[in-house]
DNA sequence: CCCCTGACGTAAC
DNA sequence: GGTTACGCCAGGG
């Protein structure tokens, strides 16, 4: 038997539970959740499973951003997760997240 | 089966 | 600090 045999929408499942357990005001990256998901799985898995977060499912998607506190997301959505992030009070330097103040290193396994 | 495209990350230039 | 290249993994054509 083959450890891998997660159901992908059970990985997509797993995920969403970590970054709805991310505090307000706080973030992390695609690396920190793809690490506290067990067994680890790629930064890309945790992309590919927020886009296919269903709409009704409130998620603090905003708050997960790609390494070194980029914003991943192009265009009008990455504008848009920017203001809310702003709105939680986070700043930021240039395009980039103040990760010394804001990540939050907290998130435990799952 | 091959190729391309993503809400990624790291390294190299 | 912008660009390229490559590893990574799931999906689609």
């Amino acid at each position: 038997m083959k450890a891998q045999l997660r159901k992908p929408n059970l990985l997509a499942e797993r995920v969403w539970r970590v970054v709805r357990r991310i505090p307000r005001g706080r973030v992390v990256t695609y690396g920190d959740v793809a690490a506290a998901i067990v067994p680890p799985c790629s930064p890309r898995q945790v992309g590919w499973a927020l886009r296919r977060a269903p709409a009704g499912l409130r998620l603090p998607w905003h708050r997960v951003l790609a390494a070194g506190g980029r914003i991943a997301l192009p265009g009008e959505s990455g504008l848009e997760q920017r203001m809310h992030l702003q709105t939680e009070g986070v700043a930021f330097r240039g395009r980039r997240v103040r990760m010394d103040l804001h990540r939050f290193s907290d998130l435990p396994d799952s």
